[in-house]
DNA sequence: AGTGTTTACTTTATCGATTTCTGTAACCTA
DNA sequence: TAGGTTACAGAAATCGATAAAGTAAACACT
């Protein structure tokens, strides 16, 4: 017997301090009840008279008891349990999709399991089968995965879950994020309309937003005749992990080729701020000698040694409605056709871009 | 029947796709053999023949079994499930913190769940209550709670438990953190030594964190014969949540009730940051006229508008720490006494403190 | 009075695993 | 050859709950 416990009667209203936990046998045996009585009770069951209701929940309350969830989850085939996977919660944006999805979940009674990929696909991969042994009621992915494998598995084994951020070309499914494109339009038309004609582009890896970006990014350039020119757009691998680093250092690459910009537009901020490091201790002036604008919008942006223009992603309405889609597919019996929730990007002009007064 | 299923034989080597999972009753029957013998082979057991041991594992590849993690639980005792509460994740020094962990039981098979108080103590309470359910091997919490009752419970439960970050009095608990006093105590004292005579204190909240560094802080003033003075302390709710605002409206006040300091030491960096906004609106010099210091030593503190002084908090050592300590609570059959890791903080000196040339 | 309906519980089966105990050959040993 | 081991597999009980079906008593109606 690994949980064994003796099934004594416990003397009323004396007792207080548990080694084990007590369970719904505990309170059928002290009051002559069925175990099922106990049970119906505790999901307000019609089945019950009132008297029969009170005594129990009176004695619930004495013990303190806490229904095991694990026990009724395999019975009831749900868990009341929501995976998160994304790259890392240390970058703001996840963190901010977190506590937002968080917040909405916990109400209805669920529960978040949080894994991280750090950004391999691999791990990620061991992450999702991992939390799909938990019998998870629904998983949400900003996925760094570049196949549609996992996922298929996934889809496969009936479990619903939810895109964020980075979609999967090819695959069919829920998808809530920006329109990236989008962004890098806005970002990069605000540089040229700030006069900006060198206009580098330091861009994510090979994700949809990596590349959704980097297309605006080209979009913008074409609107208005500018020649693209592969020189002045640097590739970096975990921009989302150490965008940092990355950042000061792409630049510097950018300056030792003497591909010099006259503006640089950022796949995140991190690589933004790394980016704005790398250009200050080069002696270089922002917005001056070169225009910087990232996208994120964190929550210092406004108060880093130049206030950093950024493209806001909306990352809290991301969680929200995530959330909602989540409980949606959890709780209605013929799941929605996939949809796509797109946002809009804002631009947030701060000094690290604005060359030209504001009119 | 809740979870029913047709227990048809699955033609070998072709159906691959299922809607139900499958269970180890189905790989069973598919090689005429008695679940038990399943279940031995996928725990390595010895009590099993070679050849029946590749046979049921072909299968299991074939199938891509994943065993149910609940229902095994349910019979171990054993969940492979850490809880994690802390205030909120979108304070980096708990994402950092939380990546750490993480990182390390992940490797050890475990997952995390994942809750948030948002720094109020009920909600903690009820959190935790909703965790211990789920029967997690063990919890880390950075509680904000002043009462001992919600911890207690664990106790008498009989889940293990780690403090990280904030103590409770009156609680013999695991705990990792760093210590606070001397954090207050090294920030303010490096205040001193610039030269400073007035030093503000935006304090945190009534925590063991925000106590102690207020306790460094006095602790530095009389050491160095410096008057205290109620007027220059400003207390603020939800520092954690709220930082850069809370800091913001602390200097107004200062400035407002015509206290105006040359030196600030606050609670963390968020409040820090808004400290700084709030100085340099009121055409202020940082560190001229006033110098600065935070606490938790942000990735981007030296690229705020002016480089921020810091207290380095350790958070990715306090994760690994923790993690350490919950594998021993976990799998060692007599616990440890409970013990405290306190780090200790380290001062990063950057410009927002420094009037005096570094020699 | 006889039959149907409610009301309030209980009994039995089940979820998908693990643990402990049994059972059966085959193989040794004296 | 009898008695004892060893190797391998299965049966039954269990974990802590829920679901579905069953039952006994009280009440209702014609």
């Amino acid at each position: 017997m690994p949980n064994s416990k003796p099934d004594f009667k416990i003397p009323h209203a004396t007792c207080i301090v548990f080694l084990m936990a007590v369970r719904m046998k505990d309170i059928a045996k002290d009051l002559g009840l069925s175990v099922v009585t106990i049970s119906k009770v505790l999901r307000n069951h019609p089945d019950i008279a009132e008297a029969t209701r009170e005594r129990v929940l009176k004695r619930v309350r004495e013990l303190d008891y806490q229904p095991n969830l694990m026990a009724r989850s395999l019975v009831t085939g749900r868990s009341y349990l929501i995976g998160l996977v994304v790259p890392t919660v240390l970058h703001p944006f996840f963190a901010e999709v977190a506590m937002a999805l968080s917040s909405v979940v916990t109400k209805r009674g669920y529960s978040l399991l949080l894994a991280s990929s750090e950004e391999q696909p691999e791990l990620e991969a061991r992450e999702i089968q991992q939390l799909m042994a938990r019998q998870l009621d629904a998983l949400v992915i900003a996925s760094c995965a570049t196949d549609t494998a996992a996922l298929e598995k996934l889809a496969r084994n009936g479990s619903p879950y939810v895109l964020i951020d980075r979609e999967i070309a090819g695959l069919a499914a829920h998808f809530v994020g920006v329109d990236d494109i989008e962004a890098g339009r806005i970002a990069t038309e605000h540089l040229i309309e700030q006069g900006c004609k060198r206009i580098a582009h330091l861009r994510g890896r090979d994700t949809s937003t990596g590349n959704k970006r980097h297309d605006g990014y080209r979009l913008a350039l074409h609107k208005h005749a500018i020649e693209y020119r592969e020189s002045l757009v640097v590739s970096s691998p975990w921009v989302d992990i150490d965008g940092i680093r990355q950042g000061t250092e792409a630049i510097r690459k950018l300056l030792a080729a003497d591909a010099v910009p006259d503006a640089v537009f950022a796949y995140n901020d991190p690589m933004a701020i790394g980016a704005m490091r790398a250009i200050l201790d080069a002696g270089l002036r922002i917005p001056e000698d070169i225009a910087l604008v990232g996208c994120g919008n964190l929550h210092y942006d406004g108060l880093l040694r130049v206030p950093l223009t950024s493209i806001d992603q909306h990352s809290a309405a991301i969680g929200e409605r995530t959330a909602q889609i989540l409980l949606q597919l959890i709780e209605s019996k013929t799941p929605p056709q996939p949809a796509s929730v797109i946002l809009s990007p804002s631009l947030i002009v701060r000094a690290s871009s604005q060359r030209k007064p504001t009119l």
